[in-house]
DNA sequence: AACGTACACTTAT
DNA sequence: ATAAGTGTACGTT
């Protein structure tokens, strides 16, 4: 199947996504646009929607050294929370180094929601820039509070 | 195939 | 504040 690709924005940012049918293949946060639509699910995403990415799949999660493993876990964190790079580390036996390591490297952010994982004494680093996922971090905890008060 | 290095961490000084 | 411990991938022999 082609390769799709485009962005939508996010803020100062811009989402360049490249994606095949339900698979994404990419995903990247860039100063400049890229032309073309993105799927749905990423504007309603960078909309401030709650939205889980349900319908797509990552090539991530697929890896098969354990980085696979680890994205999976990451991916189970539900939007609007967040888990320390211990803890994941625990759910895969591994240290919260290479889940660092794991994080740095992912192909398809927000798909893989890296940005819900934290240190334990600091925010930890985001790519290309830790303003981003404080940002995502802020927004999830947003939309959470609006959709259920107290 | 082996070795060295780089790390988006953590815990103990 | 700083160093030691840590596990994996990746580039370089």
């Amino acid at each position: 199947m082609e390769v799709m690709s485009g962005s939508c924005r996010f803020g100062l940012w811009f989402v360049h996504v490249w994606w095949s049918g339900a698979m994404i293949h990419h995903v990247l946060f860039s100063k400049s646009p890229l032309p073309g639509a993105v799927p749905p699910s990423f504007t309603r995403y960078c909309a401030g929607k709650e939205e889980r990415f349900q319908s797509y799949e990552s090539v991530a999660t697929s890896y098969p050294t354990i980085y696979g493993q680890i994205y999976q876990a990451v991916r189970n964190v539900p939007y609007g929370e967040t888990e320390t790079y211990g803890e994941i580390a625990g759910t895969v036996s591994t240290s919260a180094r290479v889940v660092g390591q794991a994080m740095r490297r992912n192909p398809t952010p927000l798909v893989i929601p890296c940005h819900r994982i934290v240190g334990k004494h600091h925010i930890g680093g985001f790519t290309p820039s830790p303003e981003i996922k404080e940002a995502l971090i802020l927004m999830e905890k947003k939309t959470r509070k609006r959709k259920q008060p107290g």
